[in-house]
DNA sequence: TAGCCCTGCTCTCATTTTGAGACCAATGGC
DNA sequence: GCCATTGGTCTCAAAATGAGAGCAGGGCTA
């Protein structure tokens, strides 16, 4: 009907043309590593300018830093953020947004706005449910 | 400088403001559930038209049954899906989008279709970094 | 009336992912 | 010499997820 549900079938299409099963849907796969726990957090971080690896750590505390590095490494092999070394002593190592990286949290961004534009409503959504839940195993 | 800048900006000095950690970001808190391993392909599909329990199951082969029903739990709770139960014998089970979940949805969207019109570039980048991982480990 | 199937779940256990923290090499300052 | 810095990796514990059995309540068939 609408371009929404166009969009989801063919997704659908896409995915069940292929009996091997979901992880070969294409667009799944991409959209896959920018939902990992942290990329999105940090590409958001990147978006403000770039960051080196300790300042992200001390911007992000509750990262540990073997994710750091991963999701870094990560969010790098897709395309989205470049990492560049500088032959300091000791070595120092910059991570900066791509084109593409920067193209692709242009539309990140649409859900972040929500997000922000939102966050009192989904909280007394919350709070309703955990209320009938309390209220239903009370009786 | 613009808009994107300042939105990590504020993201961060919301988080920056509380000591006790990043959990209480609030955008965070809310953006998490969406970025939830199934939560967009559940939403993508639910947007298309309301499903029953068992043929989400058959749409999503790959899901188990228990992610199934704690993701759907999950986006129910944060108002994003109705849940109806019917009361056929047996009773089934009916979830569809709300109001809300529809806006969500609309902004999520833009992000599925820079997906859609960028797996090549994607897929093309990896493929550039795997090959200069190989030829550095080669050496 | 026994046995089997359907619905939408939950429970248990194995595998995978993530977190916490120690360790590393090279260098600078004291 | 001794300790701190840089950006990591390695190990082990905790948490999230997957695979599959079990379950309640009915309706079928025989």
């Amino acid at each position: 009907m609408d371009a929404r549900a166009a969009s989801a079938r063919q997704m659908i299409a896409i995915y069940r043309t292929r009996p091997e099963g979901l992880e070969n849907c294409p667009v799944r796969n991409v959209v896959q590593n920018v939902f990992g726990k942290w990329s999105a957090l940090l590409l958001m971080v990147l978006a403000e300018k770039p960051y080196r690896f300790g300042e992200l750590r001390r911007l992000v505390p509750d990262i540990s830093q073997r994710m750091l590095t991963q999701t870094l490494r990560d969010l790098q092999r897709d395309g989205y953020v470049h990492r560049e070394v500088f032959p300091t002593k000791p070595p120092s190592v910059e991570y900066s947004l791509t084109d593409m990286g920067r193209s692709m949290f242009d539309s990140l961004q649409h859900l972040l706005h929500w997000a922000e534009n939102n966050v009192a409503a989904v909280h007394a959504a919350r709070q309703r449910f955990d209320d009938a839940e309390a209220g239903s195993n009370a009786t």
